[in-house]
DNA sequence: ATCCAGGAACTGT
DNA sequence: ACAGTTCATGGA
């Protein structure tokens, strides 16, 4: 990680593949989304540091990501861990350089990459986020799946107010584990994909299912150890583990929108099936 | 109305 | 192992 501690705002210098305008388009995608707002050039989000409520507003100037906090500056070891946070966020542990050089060589993604130049996958550092999230969106379009997430945020999560706007963190796995199937059928959830959410919330908080016991596997036990529970399939695996667990290694194929990506991009009547040949 | 959506579990062979 | 069915609801 490399920042400078500014005390009042911190300094994060991402690596050279970088492009924080890419990245804001993402994260901008939709006009739903309740876990962060867009404002001028920046991001602006809540954060939970051990209990304490931190507003981060997370902007870009002269090259490197500045992070400030509009409401009260936090403690030296609390800006500590939000910059860990953003880092992860932003996930700028990943050495892109190699992934470049092959997509240049690459007929479909030589054009994108160059397009997209700096976009990064942008992370989802909370293991029960990424893996309620991933539930939510199983096989149903993407903008009830926003529904979905707001009604749950907003229904079990914390908040804070600045300036008459609400922000608010995703609800802890502890309070969930405690909810029952009703609770969530309420805000329109089917009964498997509460069954499942409230089965991921008991294991967390029962420490069977951890981030750090994750991370300390290969893309194999991961992949594994996630199937076996129940609501995770392979897609979900790959997808947690690409935005949570940074996993170089996985891929999301069966993913409807990376197959209408192809489809555009490639100009296809029709989805590229799994045993597509690219000619 | 009909089909599909950032799937997964269940059932039957 | 593999294919077919069910879950359930919003959006086009």
């Amino acid at each position: 990680m490399n920042w400078i501690d500014h005390e009042s705002y911190l300094e994060i210098y991402p690596p050279k593949e970088f492009n924080f305008e890419e990245c804001l388009i993402f994260l901008g995608r939709s006009n739903q989304e309740v876990l962060h707002q867009i404002k001028d050039g920046a991001v602006y989000k809540l954060i939970k540091i051990k209990d304490s409520l931190i507003l981060c507003k997370i902007g870009y100037i002269n090259n490197c990501i500045k992070v400030e906090f509009p409401i009260r500056t936090p403690s030296i070891l609390v800006r500590k861990k939000v910059g860990e946070y953003i880092w992860e966020l932003f996930d700028l542990d990943q050495d892109l350089g190699e992934f470049y050089q092959m997509a240049s060589r690459d007929k479909i993604l030589k054009n994108l990459a160059h397009k997209y130049f700096g976009l990064r996958i942008m992370c989802i550092p909370d293991l029960f986020e990424a893996l309620v999230w991933a539930i939510m969106g199983q096989q149903i379009n993407l903008p009830f799946a926003y529904t979905l997430k707001q009604r749950f945020v907003e229904q079990f999560g914390e908040f804070i107010t600045f300036e008459g706007e609400r922000f608010w963190l995703f609800p802890s796995f502890e309070k969930i584990a405690s909810l029952n199937v009703d609770d969530l059928r309420k805000l329109q959830f089917t009964t498997r994909k509460a069954e499942y959410i409230i089965g991921i919330a008991k294991d967390m908080k029962c420490g069977k299912l951890t981030k750090e016991l994750l991370l300390q596997q290969d893309y194999h036990q991961v992949q594994t150890s996630l199937m076996l529970i129940r609501g995770i399939g392979a897609w979900t695996a790959d997808y947690v583990m690409m935005k949570c667990l940074h996993q170089t290694s996985s891929f999301p194929i069966a993913d409807v929108g990376l197959h209408n990506a192809l489809r555009n991009l490639l100009s296809l009547k029709e989805k590229p099936t799994m045993n597509h040949q690219l000619a």
